[in-house]
DNA sequence: ATTGCCGGGGT
DNA sequence: ACCCCGGCAAT
């Protein structure tokens, strides 16, 4: 017993000593001005340009003053933690805790849902058509233009479209699955029945006039935006397709990694009245993984301890959703 | 403001 | 391949 805290104890001090004189930690609490958004807004226009046309920033030593990196308290109870021996550090919990929970519950059935595979960096549907590759402009990569993401309720006779994805959300629970509201116990399921739309503020009256109402029995064309959207006749895989859900591929059953191609057609069940189809497997998006991941769980004072995906900004490999 | 991580750069 | 970070979406 003593030699295992002894053995953890020097663990910790070796890594705290080995830890001291690491030169980065450049600002931990960044506090926010107007500079720094100035500097992006500066930044981004500069990215246009093909090259840094700037002073090279080149600063291999910014701080010469000093990092402030102050040991944290809480170094301790890892400290303790990592008397974790057999090999195998891996995560483990203080177990000083009081409480035996799991630090991530498990959510037994509530699979985490999928994600939205990136709402593609497109330019918006402003272009008449699709001939925004003028070579004079650049442009990177923009998101959101003059676009507003809209979420729109697909039970069948429903159509309701709501701003906010909690609010659609909690449309469907109460209105259509018949929940209570207020019970924060989202599985997740609503999902399933809304999906978001780019809308054009520009036409947003104008679209959302043609898409709130539908009758669902009489047969909307499959591929064709139709009525909306005068401004984007085709939706084109080239680079904007506003009107395609994205999230709505129950195909998968874990990792849907990437988006489903299927064109814009209402998932809604051909003749469902009322009662939706049990499934709440596969996620159509997955909000925020509910796993704490490495940084969460370690903090940024004790990066080292993070998996090597994690150090690197990559997807957590120790803590999977 | 924070967190997770894609995309891309440096070595 | 390894390592790091800018920047962004989601929260």
């Amino acid at each position: 017993m003593l030699r295992v805290l002894d053995v953890g104890l020097e663990r910790c001090l070796a890594l705290h000593s080995a830890y001291i004189p690491v030169p980065r930690h450049r600002k931990l609490s960044g506090k926010a001005g107007i500079d720094e958004v100035m500097a992006a807004a500066v930044l981004t226009s500069l990215s246009t340009s093909p090259l840094v046309l700037g002073h090279p920033p080149a600063a291999p030593a910014p701080e010469p003053g000093g990092d402030v990196w102050k040991e944290a308290p809480a170094m301790s109870s890892s400290c303790s933690s990592s008397s974790n021996t057999s090999g195998d550090w891996s995560w483990d919990p203080p177990s000083d805790r009081s409480t035996p929970s799991t630090p991530s519950p498990p959510l037994s059935s509530h699979v985490p849902s999928a994600f939205l595979p990136t709402p593609l960096p497109d330019e918006g549907p402003d272009e008449p058509d699709g001939t925004h590759f003028i070579f004079g402009e650049p442009i990177p990569r923009k998101r959101k233009n003059s676009t507003k993401v809209m979420f729109k309720c697909l039970w069948k006779s429903c159509g309701k479209v709501l701003s906010s994805s909690s609010g659609m959300q909690k449309h469907i629970r109460t209105v259509h699955l018949g929940r209570k509201a207020d019970l924060e116990q989202s599985d997740g399921e609503e999902d399933f029945y809304y999906t978001e739309l780019d809308v054009d503020v520009d036409s947003l009256t104008d679209g959302l006039s043609s898409l709130t109402p539908v009758s669902p029995t009489s047969s909307v064309p499959p591929a064709f935006p139709g009525p909306e959207a005068p401004a984007l006749p085709n939706p084109d895989p080239v680079l904007g397709v506003p009107p395609t859900p994205p999230g709505l591929c129950h195909v998968h059953t874990d990792h849907a990694y990437q988006g489903c191609p299927a064109p814009p057609q209402p998932p809604v069940p051909p003749a469902a009245p009322a009662l939706p189809p049990p499934k709440p497997p596969s996620m159509p998006r997955r909000p925020r993984g509910e796993a704490k991941k490495c940084r969460k769980v370690y903090g940024m004072e004790n990066r080292e301890l993070w998996c090597t995906a994690c150090r690197w900004k990559k997807a957590c490999q120790r803590f999977l959703d």
